[in-house]
DNA sequence: CCCAATTTGTTCGTATGTATC
DNA sequence: AGATACATACGAACAAATTGG
């Protein structure tokens, strides 16, 4: 049975809303998890005793937030669905679209975060995992000439982090980079940052990261921490050059890197 | 005029999804802002030539994610919203419901942020803001004698760090500070942890925190990062002992602390 | 290949609630 | 108090998608 539907609170919900809360703490009190598949339309109508668009509204606010997925047909009907990734930073990301963040702003984040990262994962790599990290850097192996190559290898070298990041047990840690890194290549495609290409750039970051990895494989948490430290360091250098405010993004479920 | 609606994407959308999107990035198109009010539902109807119930269903949608609040009567309507940060918490919060984060992971970027938050914030902060942080430090001046004592203590000092975060001019720093004291208010409550009454921990708590507030009101940048560094420690080691799967939330708009 | 059953998806008409003037 | 303008909710009918026979 539902949660009865009572509205107490002083922030008066919209009934959907209400709806859709009670059906979440019903979910969590059941211990129900991914791939369940909840009531289905009519039934809930019956148990809440509220009209079919009532219903569906609750429904859609649950899919908004990524919490469920609903398929038509025989077999289908509403799904307790695992948040994703995508749609977690998508979310987050309108969040951050209203709070004019600054280059140095994300790389105070980024210098702290990704050395640990590093130390974190050193000596802890598969042989296979290292070599995909190096099949990133070849998109970077000789300079850019042009501002659109150097855009793409900008892009290969946030993707070179996300993979890494991707590679750390630590959900949390994991997230955080993915999503700065995302931000990051955003902002490198939607404005014309790097307009001139830059030879310094990112051809030395490319040196920086086959040091990186030859730390890794070695296990030499503090080299590698030092390398990313010092990494960070210079393209934060570079880049508070080019701009000051990050206009953010405010899509659906973007494409992560 | 808004986008039109073509449902040439490979991943289907339904057409709630596909006419929240479209508002969306209408919205952006026209760089419209907080505040700023969208056509009536009716025209709505008219302007994308869909049911009403398709119409409500996608504000239900932008509605979930924050970034859309609709008021009836004369003069209501639906209006663009900056996303709270209740509201991206609470959204954040859900998909780390799914990812079985571990003490250990929640402290590894603890003990990164938190020190870098506080060297960034020294020799920064009004007396107001000093004191503020000196109030909230008198919660727990005497050591906690029983179970429901020292949870209440170790919220306030929770509290302590996301005031402190709020003092940063970093909004990506702020968000992320408050989200992990959050999470960790939450278990904190939730479980039992903290069952019997642990004479060291959070009133050495108060030692730390007293001496960080002088190093900040010093302006003593690399006193007040180690400071915090050795507490967040000192946090890690106590608290591991305890538990180590964070259940997490997966609650409305929770109240943040 | 078609047909039927099942379940969500969409439409429309109407009525109710709520805030402003 | 009443009129107005708006979102909100209801209910019944119809459409589309998926599965299995």
């Amino acid at each position: 049975m539902p949660p009865a539907i009572t509205r107490s609170s002083p922030e008066r919900l919209s009934r959907p809303q209400q709806v859709a809360e009670a059906i979440k703490s019903w979910v969590m009190a059941n211990g129900w998890g991914p791939g369940h598949r909840l009531p289905s339309e009519m039934d809930l109508i019956e148990r809440f005793s509220m009209a079919k668009g009532t219903i569906r509204e609750a429904i859609r606010i649950l899919e908004a937030q990524g919490l469920v997925k609903s398929r038509t047909g025989p077999g289908g009907g509403v799904f307790v669905h695992q948040v994703s990734e995508e749609r977690a930073t998508a979310l987050l990301g309108n969040y951050f679209y209203f709070q004019n963040l600054t280059i140095d702003d994300v790389y105070q984040i980024r210098t702290v975060l990704e050395p640990e990262l590093a130390a974190s994962l050193a000596g802890r790599l598969s042989e296979a995992q290292l070599r995909a990290l190096e099949d990133v850097m070849t998109c970077y192996a000789e300079p850019a000439r042009s501002a659109q190559e150097e855009r793409e290898q900008h892009i290969a070298s946030l993707r070179f982090h996300a993979l890494l990041a991707e590679m750390s047990g630590n959900p949390l840690l994991r997230f955080l980079i993915r999503f700065i890194a995302n931000m990051l290549a955003d902002i490198t495609v939607s404005r014309k940052l790097y307009a001139q290409p830059n030879q310094e750039l990112w051809s030395s970051g490319l040196d920086y990261q086959s040091r990186l990895v030859a730390a890794l494989r070695k296990g030499d948490s503090a080299a590698a921490r030092a390398i990313l430290a010092e990494h960070m360091h210079n393209a934060h250098r570079l880049m508070r050059l080019q701009e000051t405010v990050l206009t953010q993004r405010f899509l659906p479920e973007g494409k992560i890197i």
